[in-house]
DNA sequence: ACCGATTTGCTTGACAACATGAAACATCGA
DNA sequence: TCGATGTTTCATGTTGTCAAGCAAATCGGT
């Protein structure tokens, strides 16, 4: 079984497969830091977004890639346990600006920095290799690889 | 907001972040390419394993990380649509092996090859910074950055 | 400027997939 | 026989979609 060579030569295959290795261990090492802060994975993006602005629901969903009905119950859930709020947009009655609260940024900051977990494994790497990681991935990525606007590109570039 | 600097170094701040985006873009379209074979991401995570080989349930679980009684679920579906079937184990009478049937590996076969959009983004790059890439993501993957054995670990080019 | 029609933003409801944990069951191994 | 293991079932919760609904904004024609 597994054959048929697919059309694109080994090395990229190995690579692509590398990537998803990478994928694999980034996202299960991400839902296990916010789980130890009792939140889920989809609720601790919720909450680093929101550490950084407080933004319309139609917002979040376009930047989680989801339904805006799917946003409501994340909301819904840490406005529960009042980490997050919902306020009105004074320029538009329709719009709920969703906002972390005081506890809600807390959490997300005590988040981000149990984040570090992500740096551990390129301990093995020399400063220059990063360098030269960072080079070869930002090319891989192009232009604009975040997918939203960043209020502002020069400060928190964690995510 | 985000005001304390991270025990890190800008550097590795910002290799930790491509690397997020490098894992939300190609999440993204493994499920959309998933989706064009009417496949959820879990059930198109499940199939390719079983593209390899046939595999006990508890297996499944440990790979994808996943409860046991998780995976009985996902191969129920899959197997009520002709593309899994589980098979006694000759060994041991408690165990159950789920293996792709016929049309399985056909559809495992046809989701690998439409996969090849996570190639194009390494277009840009050149073989020679491929295997730079490939290096680098072994190392900082250390060594069985697969979970599993590789089926071969022979077969990848040498340097 | 007014009023109806359309659009936009959010929520609700029904439903499916995924995930966990506890409990049940058969089977294995000591 | 007894404990451990492999799988399933059940209850429950989160995430996701889609369709329908409501409120508010916007547009077009008079």
């Amino acid at each position: 079984m597994a054959s048929r060579p697919a059309p694109v030569d080994p090395l990229t295959l190995e690579v692509v497969e590398l990537i998803g290795s990478v994928v694999v261990r980034f996202h299960q090492e991400y839902d296990e830091a916010a789980a130890r802060h009792s939140l889920t994975g989809a609720q601790a993006r919720l909450l680093a977004l929101l550490h950084h602005q407080c933004l319309p629901m139609r917002e979040i969903a376009r930047r989680l890639k989801c339904e805006p009905s799917n946003v409501t119950g994340i909301v819904d859930r840490l406005e529960s346990r009042g980490l997050v709020e919902r306020r009105p947009d004074p320029a538009d009655r329709r719009v709920k600006l969703a906002a972390a609260t005081e506890s809600g940024h807390e959490t997300a900051e005590r988040l981000r920095a149990s984040m570090d977990f992500a740096s551990e494994p390129l301990a093995d790497l020399t400063p220059a290799e990063r360098a030269l990681l960072r080079d070869l991935l930002r090319r891989m990525l192009g232009d604009g690889y975040g997918d939203g606007p960043p209020a502002t590109p020069s400060d928190t570039p964690a995510d």
